[in-house]
DNA sequence: GTCACACTTTAACTTTCTTTAACAGTAAGA
DNA sequence: TCTTACTGTTAAAGAAAGTTAAAGTGTGAC
């Protein structure tokens, strides 16, 4: 275990127990709650430290629920599982407080970079901030710095900048997905997010343009490859 | 070989066979069963790294052999195959412990992207794809940059192009199925597909042509050889 | 509050990649 | 030889991606 506690509210029980499932093989401890009821009796007793919440549930739905959870704990990590399209659910989400949410389907591993990212964020910086840092040709970037150092030149990289160079970092040599990026980056995946990518792409390449043997070659229809 | 070992289960031959060739060229050493049973078996005398396991299979289905490879051991990544929009197999999947399935028909290359996902979550650090390199004639052929080289000339390769001229030369010098590669590289190897790849074809011919003894020979109604 | 600034998205235009189409040439069997 | 399926080549059309600039958007300083 690695000491994270998370709730989670999930009313269709399949999607629910692959969750817990996963995020258990993943050292997460995790309480699996089937409406919002439940788990809004049993937060005050377990000391979580991030919610997962289904938006559509019978009872209490999500977006109540985390504003009940927000009167007990206002700092509490929470991202929302909701439909595609359900724009104005996403609207009050946010109001409601939501550090994040995801649109189904989505992938298991979409939803842990998900989970690190928040918690990253979040967790003091004392406890456990890992300094994740690539090296990329004869560049070295610090993801939680957010700075690409080449030689004795160090720029700082934008969240959104620093975001896809870390998951073009991760699937280093393989390619990475461009919906998975866009999920994962920019919540939805759609034409003008797509569009904005791409400009974030040219904006990284031209970073990456003092070591040729760094490229960030495209896969057409697919999606991108950090090669070095 | 990297070492990885895979189980594989697939009661269809064809893409059974296709599947291990592809496999074992992608250096994943890979053991192929033709029922569930056969599978289960086998499984505690090789010591494997990934599950592969088709769904709808004879005897033992996939769903029932992952819960008793699970038993052995609970933690081994499984990916099962299934065909399109059966979602309750899917669902079953998951509750029986999978970590990813895929749909037919899939690319190959598709299959590899997802192996390397799941290996990339459940083994850290991050697996590398090498870098590997072809030399054809007086060109040298880098798979990973897509670049192709001749002399002091160097010209990138589309991504299609670089996947076709990979599979000409890890076929060296020994024919290449037309509907092998169609069902690696295209997926579906209809009319459309195989019309393209002639395309593909005709654009490697006149890369390679600067060395007169390098050449990509058709062996008609089979495939091509690429002599150097 | 509003101004300035950094960041992100939208827009417009260009280039590249893949597929489809059209037509020509070639091998193999009836 | 003649027919038919297979392959070669080139051009075009359509979709995806590259690039640059302008327009939004939010945030902190004052």
């Amino acid at each position: 275990m690695n000491n994270i506690s998370i709730l989670l509210a999930e009313d269709d029980n399949n999607l629910g127990l692959l969750l817990r499932n996963y995020l258990t093989a993943k050292n997460y401890e995790t309480a699996l709650f089937i409406n919002g009821n439940l788990a809004f009796e049993a937060f005050p007793t377990g000391s979580f430290d991030l919610c997962i919440l289904d938006i559509m549930m019978p009872e209490m739905d999500g977006i109540k629920l985390a504003r009940e959870i927000r009167l007990l704990n206002p700092d509490i990590p929470i991202i929302f599982l909701t439909a595609k399209n359900q724009k104005e659910d996403i609207i009050d989400g946010f109001k409601s407080g939501a550090d994040d949410y995801i649109t189904k389907p989505f992938s298991m591993e979409e939803l842990l970079y998900r989970i690190e990212a928040i918690l990253r964020r979040t967790t003091s910086p004392a406890v456990n901030r890992k300094s994740e840092s690539y090296s990329i040709g004869g560049y070295s970037f610090d993801t939680l710095k957010q700075m690409l150092a080449f030689n004795d030149q160090t720029i700082k990289l934008t969240t959104k900048e620093s975001e896809l160079l870390e998951l073009l970092c991760r699937h280093g040599n393989e390619i990475l997905e461009r919906n998975f990026a866009l999920k994962t980056i920019w919540i939805d995946d759609n034409y003008f997010n797509a569009r904005s990518m791409d400009v974030y792409i040219t904006r990284l390449r031209k970073y990456l343009k003092k070591d040729p043997s760094v490229k960030i070659l495209n896969v057409h229809g697919r999606g991108y490859k950090l090669i070095s």
